[in-house]
DNA sequence: CTAATAATTGAATCTGGCG
DNA sequence: TCGCCAGATTCAATTATTA
């Protein structure tokens, strides 16, 4: 069934019932004013940056920016624009919860300012991206290099956010098991995936890829996030987000976006749960002390432990501590201490011997994982 | 014959004599104000970055990152910073030609501030173009992207100065004959050209390749111009500038970088004038992530991937990964763990099916390529 | 001597949970 | 909020060492 406005993923009865998953028609620092402080984990902001669009680029006395003529106008039009982009970005901080992070697309003409503005607001940048574009437009007069990629920032709230949502494992399966890279390689929108009107023309001059918000999604949420866009445009945030079981608050001002938004997001079909699950890493597992693996019988007390290249030995003790001589502790801090280093990873520094070969303790910590799974489910 | 100071190109009767092809020792801004109004036809400047970091940071084989924490990059505020800015590009401006054109390097943590301030200060951005660098530093935490790039400016004097140098013809027939684009790709500065003293310590924390150098010079400037580096540091402006035929004045405050940048100047051969056409080149093919795959929805999470004997399945998720079960990782290690095997290469061992056969996911692979060739040039 | 392997290194704002 | 400590974490290229 077909539904005029967008579709409520959550209950009624919750209190973001209200604004999940809905588009606010209205101006971006008015609407977010207006939602709860600390209450989305990341944002998507595609700016608006020519000076001359006007609306937003009003001089504190409402009047009008005109055209840019002159060196003190162009100095007019900075100050105008740095204002709004504080106004947005200081809303959009309040909004943010203290651990989400906010990304922001734009190109040189307005990239540098939201920069600036955004670290004087207390944002922490945690990388620039660049998205390089297959097939960017030519510089038709040969008088600049061909204006090929555009700029993301991706910021925490706060400098020392240090539990924001990076799914590095992930991102780095996803490419050839190397880490991804701050450089990005996508098309820009076109074809099927450009919205249109009826008579051909394109529906939003800035349209995103889907596959840019779908890397940034992927990379910086979880499933059942909530991502607020400010300029929402014709909604590719809410889209992709919809798709990939994310929830999402979008603002726009103009009539015709919203009604193209609502129309192309009702339409979206999220994914399966099980399509969406992220690969986690070492981080995600649960913490399975030393000690447990002797309880549990893994490696029995006055096993041997040694390095792979068995130049240090040490002996596991009743208590899950290990020692060399009468120096006892943790596998981390023997480990550490032999090889003479401040610190060492003691599950894949020790080894037990297997027949003729040795194998990490790390691998028995990955068995007793997996009987604490069986007996959880059993 | 070797001459201790730098040599002089030009006549001695010149008046620009006095301070072409020199180092000046001192501050930034006290040389700038001391050089002749609208006298230098470029300037590149490689201002130091206000990287803010913390403790010392470790790589995972517990060797110690040898941090840039010299005292000219401290700084005590980002207003601070900023005034630091705003007085060197005024002076540059003061310096430069009405024609003339000015380069910035940076990374997120500076470029941004000056960006901006040289776009208050009147400056017209003519293009930003990112340096993609083939070998960056990883990121040892796994915390965030791999900051693989950084950033430079081009702006001109004045918004309405129109006849800057760009020797578009000569950039696009070194290029392929497709227009040189914003996003470069060079290695970064190591090996031979990386100037070390006797005990093999890099003289200089923030070398820059020369490579970068010459497509800057060679595209924005012409045989006999005259190149101002305001942080001339070891010297890699002079020498290109010198290697290609043109001028250079530089200015640094340290001996040490004063001395080493004259030997390395004096030892240059410029290039007989024939020689001055231009290098390029095309680069190794893009990787292509998985993840690209399906965000660009050539291949749809869900989608069950075989090998080409259809006796292994495994589903493809929305992160790009692929699960066997709840066993999750990338093409290569799910095809290696499928098989008992240590390594496994995914793009050819997984396939998925088209109509009655199977294809390699790797001809999907060569499919994004097709639509990234534009893209590959460096 | 060559070839294989190991060690080194580069503009880095680089941890997190528990008591 | 602070201290403690478990324990997770690297890519490409050059240079040094070993076989």
């Amino acid at each position: 069934m077909k539904r005029s406005g967008p579709v409520l993923v959550h209950s009624q009865a919750s209190p973001d019932a209200r604004w999940r998953n809905q588009i606010l028609q209205g101006h971006c620092v008015t609407e977010m004013e207006r939602l709860p402080a600390g209450s989305v984990d990341a944002i998507f902001a595609d700016p608006p940056y020519n000076l001359q669009l006007g609306g937003d680029l009003m001089r504190p006395d409402h009047s009008k920016v005109d055209a840019v003529d002159d060196a003190w106008d162009q100095f007019e039009s900075f100050q105008a624009y740095d204002a709004f982009t504080r106004a947005w970005l200081l809303a959009a901080r309040r909004v943010l919860k203290p651990n989400g992070t906010l990304w922001v697309i734009g190109s040189y003409h307005n990239i540098f300012r939201v920069g600036a503005s955004l670290q004087d607001l207390g944002y922490w940048i945690l990388n620039d991206v660049v998205w390089r574009k297959t097939n960017p437009m030519p510089n038709f007069r040969g008088k600049r290099f061909q204006n090929a990629h555009e700029t993301l920032i991706w910021a925490s709230r706060d400098q020392d956010a240090k539990n924001y949502t990076f799914n590095y494992d992930a991102l780095k399966a996803s490419n050839d098991d190397v880490q991804m890279r701050s450089d990005w390689l996508f098309p820009i929108c076109s074809g099927g995936e450009r919205l249109k009107d009826e008579d051909g023309v394109k529906a939003h001059p800035t349209q995103k890829p889907e596959a840019l918000l779908a890397r940034i999604i992927m990379a910086s949420t979880k499933p059942g996030d909530v991502i607020l866009d400010p300029f929402f445009g014709t909604g590719t945030t809410g889209a992709v987000a919809k798709r990939l079981g994310r929830d999402f608050v979008g603002i726009e001002r103009e009539d015709e976006y919203v009604r193209i938004a609502r129309d192309r997001i009702d339409d979206v079909e999220p994914l399966a749960d099980d399509e969406l699950k992220i690969m986690g890493g070492k981080r995600a597992e649960p913490r399975v002390p030393f000690a447990s693996l002797v309880e549990a019988g893994l490696v029995a007390p006055g096993t041997v432990l040694t390095d792979s290249k068995r130049r240090y030995r040490a002996r596991v003790r009743a208590d899950g501590t290990i020692a060399v001589g009468d120096d006892a502790a943790s596998i981390h801090r023997i480990g550490a201490r032999v090889q003479g280093l401040d610190a060492c990873n003691g599950w894949t520094f020790w080894h037990v011997s297997r027949g003729q070969n040795l194998m990490p303790i790390d691998e028995l910590r990955t068995l007793a994982r997996q009987r604490m799974t069986v007996a959880a489910t059993a």
